[in-house]
DNA sequence: AGCACGCCGACT
DNA sequence: GTCGGCGTGCTC
């Protein structure tokens, strides 16, 4: 027998093993396989088995087989097939989404040094700038290194016939590893008894006379009547581990091993409450749930504002499914919104529910993942990587925020929309999914309108909430007035200290982090410039340094300016750390809390805040755009914006959907019960149609304008957009690669909108200078975009084939987020 | 991607 | 003549 199997590479075809005997009844489609390939081992992915093969040669034996049961089958496949084809990618590349990061077998090849003798040598060398001379001094300061480490200290990738050269001289031996993956099953110890009850009861007297510290255990263990682990036995029973080994040598207890599940416990926990529906939220569940239980495809778009009461909607929605003995997937953006979401999930469905999220440990995430495999799980809540939870029988997706930019993956090929893929895998699942938001995105506005999607709405708060009084702060007539003490204005830290008079919470959103973004030379005019990346690097007052928030490259903060020696340095720009700092300065007495991802990068840190901050021991939230997702807190009646503007003039077509997005759904955060929530926005634009749009509380106003904007324009939803994108540490090689592509989509011209290569705005990051080329594809040609991506696609290969540049790094992004 | 092979220029 | 840098091609 043979299976076909896919790699993880940038390459499309499959590969075929032969089956040895004794692992033919392992072998499914859907499982990972190890296999030898080329010079290496690797996980590969089995998506055909066949008796036969036309191939004659060549043909391997598979080594192992990695998983139990299929991570995927048929219907699955195909999902993957769609995301492979639309994104462009290779179909390994799509299904290393499905397993989870760290448990690949693969060979790991190391270079194991004579570090004395690599010193010598390296002291021999004349030149100490060659290559060699480079390698040598690394290598004689560390024992055993990756060749891909090697290849970043001396910055060339070419260094295989130079290690292979200094083997022959016995400095080096370069040993190919098989690494075992870094997640494994978690095994622990567990105490049970190992004879009858009565048995036991029978010497208890004799054990009563000698030891009272093995006797605990022994009542501990007829208390429990099965196995108990052994470090919780101990800690119970406050006893150490010499009893129980004295009582194993009795016979009277076994000790013994089995798989544990590691379980994210999340920090932030809350009451469950009764809840009443609403007509409106009832009227929302019957229409999802009848497709639910015909097994139907369907896009519902639910569009309610916010405090409308949505992740009720959801929790009977899933109740449904899980009745029906389906499966749900609840996507939430980033990390951000989960605690407060996950602790309901919680409450409904506790031990059935598991949550994936990036500050997981690699093994819990792993267990999670098997949980799911293995049918413990029903239910998972998760960021984007977790639409790939490999479930068997999916009963419904909700993509919750579904306006949210993190949803697309913009670093990892294939660079998919989770949103959209969710839509995909329903599809292929015969089963509805639900995008909910208050501030749809406009594609999916459009969707609904055009009735490729279902729109349901609520527009009305529960709880006899309403929605917030907002008003914009012209910060030019304050600042005329003499109105302003630096970053507020009076209006506003008049507001913050009535609320602080009365007892009510406060929440203050600065959309960029740091205390100023900007250190600038007042004579000569320079901003200090991270030097891997075209962006001004931001101080951090705390640590007292200047951050690059692109690279985290770090830097004292200098005394004077680097080009003139001038000492008149400035600090320009706001960030959350300044407004936290100025607060503190205005309100000694109040408790303020900072939320970005500097303060919140600790495991749990975030659930403690706003656990704080629900209990009233916090009464000011200053933050970033975390502040503005999904955070419901009763006693929340202000909101303030220190300015409105951060996004509004970011040159992307999206900038004015995201200003509006985010100025909503922070608003959003105020008057969650019965008190009247007020918002103060300041800006130096009043008169802008998203500010306005955002003051009246306006979404479809906004809709209506922004849509002509898109179409005069030739944005999506009209038009569907790929980016080609080409990095590189060398100039010459990035422009060289791009120009090269171009001449090779050039071709395409009549049917696609192409511009010719332009530097990326933030040119260069992390040393990596970006070059780009738009292509724009009409939907009303290209319906499904198939124009757009055979472009690419041949343009690709014959760029593989023909350019000298082809060692630069060269990626392409269908629908992106930013064109940035 | 990651690795090896083989072609050519530089240097003993 | 040999060493090592760099382009080229292959992986069941």
């Amino acid at each position: 027998m043979y299976c076909q199997v896919v790699f993880p590479l940038p390459f499309r075809n499959s590969f075929t093993y032969s089956i040895p005997k004794e692992l033919e009844e392992f072998v499914k489609i859907g499982v990972r396989v190890v296999t030898p390939f080329g010079k290496r081992i690797l996980t590969g992915f089995v998506i055909s088995i066949t008796q036969e093969t036309e191939l004659k040669e060549k043909i391997k034996p598979i080594q192992d087989v990695l998983d139990e049961k299929p991570i995927f089958d048929e219907k699955e496949l195909k999902f993957y097939e769609w995301i492979s084809e639309y994104y462009i990618s290779s179909l390994g590349e799509a299904l290393r989404n499905a397993v989870p990061y760290g448990s690949d077998v693969e060979t790991k090849r190391k270079i194991v040094s004579e570090t004395n003798f690599c010193f010598d040598l390296y002291n021999k060398e004349t030149n100490k700038k060659t290559l060699r001379a480079k390698l040598l001094l690394a290598l004689s300061e560390k024992e055993v290194n990756n060749v891909s480490t090697l290849q970043k200290i001396v910055k060339k990738k070419n260094i295989y016939s130079l290690l292979r050269s200094l083997e022959k001289i016995g400095a080096i031996s370069i040993l190919d590893l098989v690494d075992e993956g870094k997640v494994r099953i978690k095994k622990a110890k567990f105490v049970e008894l190992a004879k009858s009850i009565d048995e036991v009861y029978n010497t208890i007297p004799e054990i009563e006379k000698k030891s009272t510290k093995q006797l605990v255990i022994l009542l501990e263990l007829l208390n429990q009547k099965e196995a108990i682990q052994q470090s919780e036995l101990i800690k119970k029973t406050n006893n150490t581990i010499s009893s129980i080994n004295a009582l194993e040598k009795k016979g009277l207890v076994r000790v013994i091993e089995k798989e544990v599940d590691r379980v994210y416990h999340e920090t932030y926990t809350e009451e469950k409450s009764t809840i009443q529906l609403t007509e409106k939220q009832k009227n929302v569940i019957d229409k999802v749930s009848q497709k639910i239980e015909s097994n139907e495809f369907e896009s519902f778009l639910l569009f309610g504002v916010t405090g409308s009461g949505k992740t009720q909607v959801y929790i009977e929605l899933a109740k449904k499914v899980i009745e029906q003995g389906k499966e749900v997937i609840i996507l939430v953006p980033e990390i951000s919104l989960t605690p407060q979401i996950t602790s309901r999930f919680f409450n409904y469905f506790n031990e059935i529910v598991t949550v994936l999220h990036s500050k997981m440990s690699l093994g819990e995430r792993y267990d999670s993942w098997r949980g799911i495999i293995n049918g413990k799980y029903k239910l998972v809540i998760g960021p984007r990587s977790a639409l790939f939870a490999p479930f068997k029988n999916l009963g419904l997706i909700i993509v919750d925020e579904e306006h949210d930019q993190s949803y697309k993956q913009n670093e990892i090929v294939p660079k998919y929309h989770a949103r959209d893929a969710a839509i995909m895998r329903a599809k292929f699942n015969n089963c509805p999914v639900l995008l909910g938001s208050a501030t749809p995105s406009v594609e999916s506005m459009f969707n609904a309108k055009s009735n490729k999607y279902t729109l349901l709405e609520l527009p009305e708060r529960i709880d006899n909430a309403i929605l917030p009084q907002i008003k914009l702060i012209d910060l030019t007539i304050e600042k005329k007035k003499g109105k302003m003490e630096s970053v507020f204005s009076h209006t506003l830290l008049e507001e913050i200290k009535q609320r602080l008079l009365k007892k009510e919470n406060v929440i203050i959103l600065q959309n960029r982090r740091g205390f100023a973004t900007q250190v600038f030379c007042a004579d000569c005019g320079e901003v200090v410039m991270c030097p891997n990346c075209s962006v001004s690097m931001v101080h951090h007052i705390n640590k007292n340094i200047l951050q690059c928030h692109y690279c985290n490259y770090i830097q004292p903060v200098p005394k004077a300016c680097t080009t003139c020696g001038s000492i008149a340095l400035k600090f320009f720009g706001t960030g959350t750390q300044r407004v936290e700092d100025e607060l503190t300065y205005y309100f000694p007495e109040a408790k303020i809390e900072r939320v970005d991802s500097d303060s919140t990068s600790k495991k749990g840190s975030l659930g403690e805040i706003l656990n704080r901050f629900r209990k009233g021991e916090i009464q000011i939230l200053v933050g970033t755009q975390m502040v503005s997702k999904g955070l419901d807190f009763g006693n929340v009646t202000l909101v303030g914006v220190i300015s409105a503007e951060t996004s509004l003039w970011i040159p992307d077509f999206r900038s004015d959907e995201r200003t509006f997005q985010l100025l909503t759904q922070v608003a959003g955060r105020a008057g969650r019960s019965e008190k009247i929530g007020e918002v103060l926005i300041q800006t130096q634009n009043h008169k802008h149609f998203v500010l306005q749009k955002v003051l009246m509380n306006d979404y479809n106003g906004f809709y209506e304008k922004e849509i002509l904007l898109r179409e005069q324009n030739g944005y999506p939803p009209f038009t569907r957009i790929g980016i080609i994108e080409v990095k590189d540490e060398n100039e010459e090689h990035a422009r060289g690669a791009i120009n090269n592509f171009y001449e090779f989509i050039k071709k395409y011209q009549n049917r696609l909108t192409i511009t010719p290569p332009t530097e990326a705005i933030i040119y260069k990051i992390k040393g990596f200078y970006r070059w780009h080329i738009l292509i724009k594809s009409n939907k009303k040609i290209d319906a499904g975009g198939k124009t757009l991506r055979t472009a690419i696609f041949e343009s690709l290969i014959e760029f593989n084939q023909k350019s000298r540049f082809r060692d630069v790094k060269i990626s392409v992004d269908i629908d992106p987020q930013s064109i940035i």
